[in-house]
Parts: C-alpha cells; structure tokens; sequence
DNA sequence: GATGAATGAGCATTCATTCAT
DNA sequence: CATGAATGAATGCTCATTCAT
C-alpha cells in the first residue's frame, strides 16, 4: 500500500470517525507526516477530492455494470435502484462521505464535472435505447429513479432505517411504475 | 422585533451568506452582543436548534394546509409534492438550511424529533382515509413521494437546475404513478 | 433565612461542588437574581469576604473557646492541635474556603485583618501568662503549633488522608514537646 | 536555550507576575506563537503540570542532597527544614508556583504521583536508618518536620514575615524536639 | 520524498458588571 | 428590594498551511 493509499483510506477513516477528516486525524491515522501528506496532496481539498473521485468512480462502475447486465427496460431500472441501496448498504463509510464531505457542492472542480457528465451520458443512452419508458425530462428521470433510493439511503445512514436490502424490492417497483410507459 | 427574533434571522442570514453561522457573524448581522446571543439561546446549537424547528414548523403547517384543501387521493399526492417545490423555490435560505445546517442529524433533541412525529402521524391518518394508493411500507412512500422532489430541490438550490416549478407537473404524476393502486 | 444568608451560602455550595464561585453558580443555587445579589454585596468580592470574614469567626471563636476550657500550658496547647483538627474534620467545605478561595491572599482587606489581629492578642496574651512555654518568636510559634495540623488539614481535603482525628494526639504531643520549656 | 525552555519560563514568570499563566501571557512573553505552544505542551494543563515536575525535581534534588551531607539524627532533621526555607528563600517564584498553581490538586497525574512516593520512599528510608527518632506514623513525621517551615513559607511569599533565614534556628529546634526520642 | 516545528487567524464560550424597569 | 436583559473583554483551543532541514 502506497503511502498515497494510506493518507486516502484514513482520510476516510477520519471522517467515518469523526465526521470531518482534519490534518491532524488524517496525520495520526495515516503514520504520514503532515508534510508529505501536503507533498501528495497539496492541501486539505486535495485529500477530500482525490478521495471523492476515487469513491465516485467506484460507485458509477457499479452503475454501469449493473446497466449491461439488464435485459430490457424494467430490469434496467429496477437494476439502477438495487444497486444503489446495495451499494450503500455495503459501503456505509463511501456513502456517507459522498453526500456529507461537502465536496460535491463546493470544491466539485472539473474532474468530478467531468466524471458525472460521462455517466449521465452513458445512462442517457441506455434509456434512448429501451422503448418502454415515458419521455421525460432528464431531470425528472433521475429524480424519480434515484431521489427515492437516495433518501432512504440518507435516512439509514443516520440510524432512522433499519435495512435497504429490505425495502429493494417495493423503492424498485415504485420507480419503475414511475417512469414506464402507459401501454 | 424582539432580540430573540434578531438573533435567529441574523443566523439564517449568515448562514446563507457564509454557508455556516458563527457567533461571530450572528453578532454583527444582529448588531445583539455576544452575551445576548448567550443569555437567548445558551450557545450556537441553541440558536441553530431554534432557528430549525422555527423552519421546520412553517414548512410542516404549508405540508397540512396543501393536504387540507386537496380532494381526492391524486390531488393529495401531486399537492405534497408540488408543495415541496414552490416552498423550496419561495424559501431557498430556509430551505438550505433544513438541508445543510446539520442540525437535523446531530443535534436533533426530543423537540425536533416530536415535531417529524407529529407531521408523519397526521400524513398517515390522511394516506390510510384514502382508497387509491397501493399498500406501501411508510418509509417507502415517504421517499416515493418527497425523494424525487427533495433531490431535486438539492440541484436546485445548488444552481445545477434552473426552475422547479416547470418540473412540478411531471415530477407530481411521477409520484402519483408510483403509489396509485393498479385498478 | 434571609436572602443575604441564602446567597452566602449558595456560594459556599457553589465553591464547594465547583472549586469556584461564579455569579451565576450563586445565582442558580439561591435562587435570587443578578442584580439582587449586587444589591447586597456589590459584586463578587464583596460575596467571597463576607463569607470569608463569616467562616473566620466561627473558626475563631471555637479556638478562644478551647484555649478557655483548657487548664494549663500543656492542655493548651493540645487543645489548639486538637481543635483545629476537629473542626476541618467537622467543616470541611468551610476549611476547603478558607484556604482555596484566596481571599486571604488578595483581597484581605482591613476587616479581616483586624480579625487576625484580635486573635493573635488573645492566643499571646494566654501564652504569656504560661510558664512552661519557651521563648519563641511569634512567627515561630504559629507556624509549629498550627503548622502540621495546617498541612496535615490540606492533604486531608485533597483526599491524601483518611482520617484527622486518628492523628490528633500524636501531633498534639509533637507539638507539644516542640514548644514546652526544659525544665 | 530551546523553544520549549522558553515557554516554561515564560509561564513561570506570567504566573509570578500575574498570579496566573493565561496562553496570551506565556505567549507574549516567550515570543513563540499559540500554535506552537500548543505543539510542545498540548494545552495549558500541559505546560503547568510540566513546569511543576521540572521545578519539584529540583527541590527534591536539593532534599536528597541535604539528607545525604548530614550525619546523624538531629543533623538531619535539622537540614529538611533549613533546606526547606532557603530553597524557598532563594525560589519565591517557584515557591509560589508549587504552592499556589493548583497543579498539585486536581490535575496531578502519575507522572506528578511518581515523583512524591520516591522522595518519600528515599526520606523514610533514611529514618528508619535512625534510631533517635520516635516511631510516628508517616503523615504526622511530614507535617510535623515540614508543616512549620511551609506554613512560614506561606506566610514569607505573602509577604507577611520579613525573612526565613532568620527564624531557621528555631524552627529546625522545634523540629527536632518534636521527633527526637526521650532517651 | 519525508519530517515536524512554527505560524496566526478564527472560534465558541465564560463571566463580572451595569442598568432600565 | 428585586429582576433579567445586555455588554464586551478575555480565554483556551483548533486548524490549515508554510518551510527549513
């Protein structure tokens, strides 16, 4: 393991830990001295980003995965919602440092720009090709797909739900019933 | 108005502002000194805490009124949801506030908690009076029906979608779609 | 019981249960307000020696007592060792104030001093009407008789001691071979 | 003379000055900056409970040192408390600052703790090496040898006894005749 | 590449005191 | 006599960042 990869995976630690990832947690959980973590990373944001891409990544190769191995519209979807609760209920730490890091909001920078429109692209097309699905805007298309799952997920994150796996297959229905076509 | 009342738009104001609300900013938006913020409120969490249920209050009163005036079990639903749009849209800083102050997830207290109580309970009584919607898990239907918005809301308010109210038609049917019952 | 002696005594509690005694520890455990305690005793100092000048008396008053009921230089002083043994032991909170509060150091101020004062008269008076007692410099002769027990009272109420009493004859005897006369 | 050097004297002059060594006083007077303080002693407590075992090592040096020149008995006795007062004497700053820094009470630690039992252990040892001595329970031994000389200590920083060096004879006297043996 | 001493702005909080009612 | 809102200086501490070795 790189020192790279041990100042990324206690940065991690730290903010499943603390909820924040200071200098100092990510120096005393990583054995790394501040300055070669400002060697590697340059500051603080650089830690936090380089961590988000690379949790990012992670999560959209699932999507996409998830998304070859579907045949047809309805296992599509249900596919994008299933991993998602799946995701999140097996990388606890990643989810939470996605949607509470602050980094998306922020310090997002073109590298995670660049990431999520690659993997908008690549689910717009999936849905260009399914023929059972109701033409919306692409907004309202992932609201309605992932807004659902996303919220659950916020919600077992912080204790108030007990398991998404359970609840896969109703949040899974629910969205495809949302977006399929009427005939 | 009271220096209570100052005091809270002060921290709404510096949190919208600054993204956060240090005491620092409270006084001077507030012109209040550090001592009267003390003396109201007992620290930064007790002025966070107010300012929040305050929010949440207001917010939870326009969720039963749009309930209220709806007839019918489509009605109800696309008015929940449009409700969450055009308050999100009229009330942007108290809105990021709800979403980002984390208040809600650390601090919570027993006041907060039977506030949500309280608001789940009534929108309970109205789902189970009426007919139409498929039988759900509460926590299903709760993020069927505000996930979609509630996401949306968050690239709205982050600047990444330009009007929430053009999306309310077809985000409400998306939602009515998802939990109407098949008949 | 008056407010005055309410307020003396919450702050008694106060420095007792908080090693300090802040204005509002006094105003939480008497009950009575800011400005009311101001009213009585214009301001923090003004608390902390009224009570110290309270403590001293009765402090005092039970040493003149011993010194009276003894007969005899040796009974004396054996009686001094003893009752101030006895009363830490018996008020140890009124002890834990007179020595930590530092009011005697700071603001002594003339009526305390003229408390010390009488006092010492009184206690050389008695000494020079003893023969048994050698010639010692004042100084000298408070520091040895009063001066073990002090330290011995000291380690008692941080905990570094079990018990007072226990010792009290063994150091009333030292101090008494330490002050008696040849002969 | 290191940084860390600095800041202890630092500290030890704002608390002889002041009464007391606030983090802007040692900075002020060390020349080193807050975050630097914070490096080499992690906070407040950590400078003073520092600074007290630096200096009670050095007073207990002088103990052992004293112990060891002396032969016999009563030379013994008669040197804990000479050194005693001309320590004092010659350290009123750091005389002040055991007695009063508050170290001692509440934030003692082992390290603090280690320190007391060896010097007792090395002093105890020496007694028992003597046969002149009454058998006197440990705690009254102390407080009957040291208690005089502190409690005229006290009195000397307070400014209320004009020299100690003056009164050693007396005191180191009655010392002796306190737990010298009968025969 | 790596280390850790040093910096200083910024923050939440405490507290004695004043004063209008 | 009593109340409590208001004041603001002072305090201990955190933290991202720099830089000489």
């Amino acid at each position: 393991m790189t020192r790279r990869e041990m100042i990324l995976e206690a940065a991690l630690d730290a903010f499943d830990a603390e909820g924040e990832a200071t200098i100092e947690d990510v120096r005393r959980r990583s054995g790394a001295s501040v300055g070669s973590i400002y060697h590697h990373f340059g500051g603080k944001d650089g830690i936090l980003v380089a961590l988000y891409a690379e949790i990012l990544r992670g999560y959209q190769a699932g999507v996409l995965r998830a998304l070859e191995r579907a045949s047809g519209a309805e296992a599509g979807i249900k596919a994008l919602v299933g991993h998602h609760l799946r995701w999140v209920e097996r990388n606890p730490e990643r989810a939470r440092f996605l949607l509470y890091s602050g980094v998306a909001g922020e310090r997002a920078g073109e590298e995670l720009k660049g990431l999520n429109e690659s993997m908008f692209a690549a689910v717009g097309d999936w849905v260009e090709r399914q023929g059972a699905i109701r033409p919306l805007r692409r907004e309202t298309f992932y609201a309605t797909v992932f807004g659902p799952a996303q919220e659950l997920s916020r919600s077992w994150l912080a204790g108030r739900t007990k398991s998404l796996r359970r609840l896969e297959g109703e949040l899974a229905e629910a969205a495809w019933r949302a977006v399929r076509s009427d005939a």
